[in-house]
DNA sequence: GCCCTAAACCTGAATCATTCAAGTAAAGGA
DNA sequence: TCCTTTACTTGAATGATTCAGGTTTAGGGC
């Protein structure tokens, strides 16, 4: 939790490596089982953008989004466009039940595109 | 194309079952080829809900969005909620040059709903 | 008609994140 | 002290997707 915390998006062997800095030893599969119990009980975020590992965030409870970049995968997050409650209305829900929004914007990040103009 | 077209956000195997029953023999591969080269062209758009194998659809060009069963997986269009051009704009764009949004809705069908109250 | 290049397609093996399985050690309660 | 649960371990399996050749097919230019 610490870890996730402190880090910024982070997938599961970045996560890994951090925590066996922190403690010395422990086992990839330590490292999933406690993320899953941990997002299980509500406490991390889970992201997956396409073609990429999970990332987990420990910003949760409020639904904001992410932003991607195409290029570098970085991922920065971004409050909701529509305001409060937000995105969980959309125009016609066909009978769902709504109960959460993952919303990605894929673009090219600052760096990226001084880069490569 | 015209089994993408007919289907309903087919998943990879299911194209490749398709395809198969109308041309008599096609490897997996080939069937990803392709998808790839009309997803490239434009011509598809790829839906990785997370936890789910990659869906394809020939729906293209307005940006509406997924509803997508938490319990048969099954995927479903909405139309954008706020209007035209939409949901490219988040609030801060933080310096992203943004191409285009992703969004998912998840939540549980009408019949999953019925089945288990 | 023939050659040559490019495209489409095949089979088979590899990759990589994630999960499953089963066993061991440690901790807590009765 | 015994028993049950939890945390953690290692090692193997899964499954979607991709890579890496090799082979056929189809046109275009001469």
């Amino acid at each position: 939790m610490r870890t996730v915390r402190a880090g910024d998006h982070l997938d599961v062997v970045t996560i890994h490596r951090a925590v066996r800095e922190r403690v010395g030893h422990v086992s990839l599969q330590a490292v999933y089982d406690g993320l899953h119990a941990l997002h299980r009980a509500g406490l991390l975020r889970k992201i997956e953008p396409m073609g990429s590992p999970a990332r987990y965030e420990a910003r949760v409870g409020d639904n904001h989004h992410h932003l991607v970049c195409r290029m570098c995968g970085t991922v920065t997050d971004v409050d909701c466009a529509t305001g409060e409650a937000p995105c969980l209305d959309p125009v016609d829900a066909a009978g769902f039940l709504i109960e959460e929004a993952d919303v990605i914007y894929w673009g090219v990040c600052p760096d990226c595109h001084s880069q490569n103009p």
